[in-house]
DNA sequence: CTCAGTGTTCAGTG
DNA sequence: TCACTGAACACTGA
């Protein structure tokens, strides 16, 4: 379930876990559309034996520098993940590459559905899609006036303006949701025409919700029970949040949305 | 058997 | 060129 915290907090399993060691074996497995501008074979030659100085993320993006060009690149899609582990036995399916470092930890990179890319670059921040990026709020909270500039030159749902990645990059579908359940505003409402009172709200709930969800690691049973999430999945027709009220399922921007009609006008 | 899906990208339109 | 919309992509699981 990746958006921007799953993909900070594999990036800090990655980083707590192989950041500082060499790389002694890589495995990587076939796969045409998961390696995207090199082969299974190309990505293992070029990790063997380098030094990981630093993981890095932007967005829902995630790369490593090494000791030497070019680094990878890893975009999770809708269902990639990362794993630490430390033998074969404990290799999750669909793995497409493995990192075994010098002390016996190994990175797995999984792909279930690989609608995802693994890349090499020489610099994975100067090419799309991480180029293409606009600020990521857990990074770099822009201003509220940048907020106010950027939304009041938009006139798609606001819905759609928090999932484009040149406004919020790392803000995903439940983020979205969470973020206009919170601040009380109807997805469907236009960006163009929302009050700066609204705006603020919206600013201060993507780095509350984005905060909260990165100190619990991105483990959603431990989301405030308050929140939207635990109640958006399935589309269930009888869906409530914890308060009792009704929640909706339409299309907007494009993707399914959750709300409550009776808070979010 | 059908369909939705936590993401991105591209074609078509205005 | 840009903003916007809708479809396509791949595959699993409900």
């Amino acid at each position: 379930m990746p958006e921007l915290a799953e993909v900070e907090t594999w990036r800090r399993l990655a980083e707590d876990h192989v950041a500082g060691k060499r790389i002694a074996k890589v495995h990587a497995f076939k796969d045409e559309i998961v390696f995207d501008n090199t082969t299974h074979t190309r990505f293992a030659r070029a990790l063997k034996d380098r030094q990981i100085d630093a993981v890095l993320r932007k967005g829902k993006h995630l790369w490593m520098t090494l000791d030497k060009q070019p680094f990878p690149y890893f975009h999770f899609g809708m269902s990639g993940s990362f794993h630490v582990y430390r033998n074969e036995q404990q290799r999750p399916t669909y793995l497409k590459t493995e990192l075994i470092m010098d002390d016996g930890t190994r990175l797995g990179y999984r792909n279930v559905r690989r609608i995802g890319k693994v890349r090499l670059h020489e610099d994975p921040t100067a090419v799309p899609p991480i180029s293409k990026l606009g600020p990521d709020p857990y990074l770099e909270l822009p201003s509220n006036q940048w907020f106010i500039e950027f939304l009041g030159k938009r006139k798609a749902p606001i819905k759609a303006v928090l999932l484009d990645q040149k406004f919020a990059a790392g803000v995903g579908n439940w983020i979205a949701d969470e973020v206009l359940y919170q601040a009380k505003i109807h997805p469907a409402k236009k960006a163009n025409v929302l009050s700066d009172a609204e705006i603020k709200t919206i600013r201060t709930k993507i780095r509350s919700i984005i905060k909260k969800a990165v100190d619990v690691s991105a483990d959603a049973e431990r989301f405030p029970s308050n929140w939207l999430f635990h109640h958006r999945w399935g589309k269930n027709a009888e869906a409530r949040t914890a308060k009792g009220e009704a929640i909706t399922f339409e299309t907007i921007g494009g993707r399914t949305t959750a709300y409550v009609p009776a808070i979010q006008k």
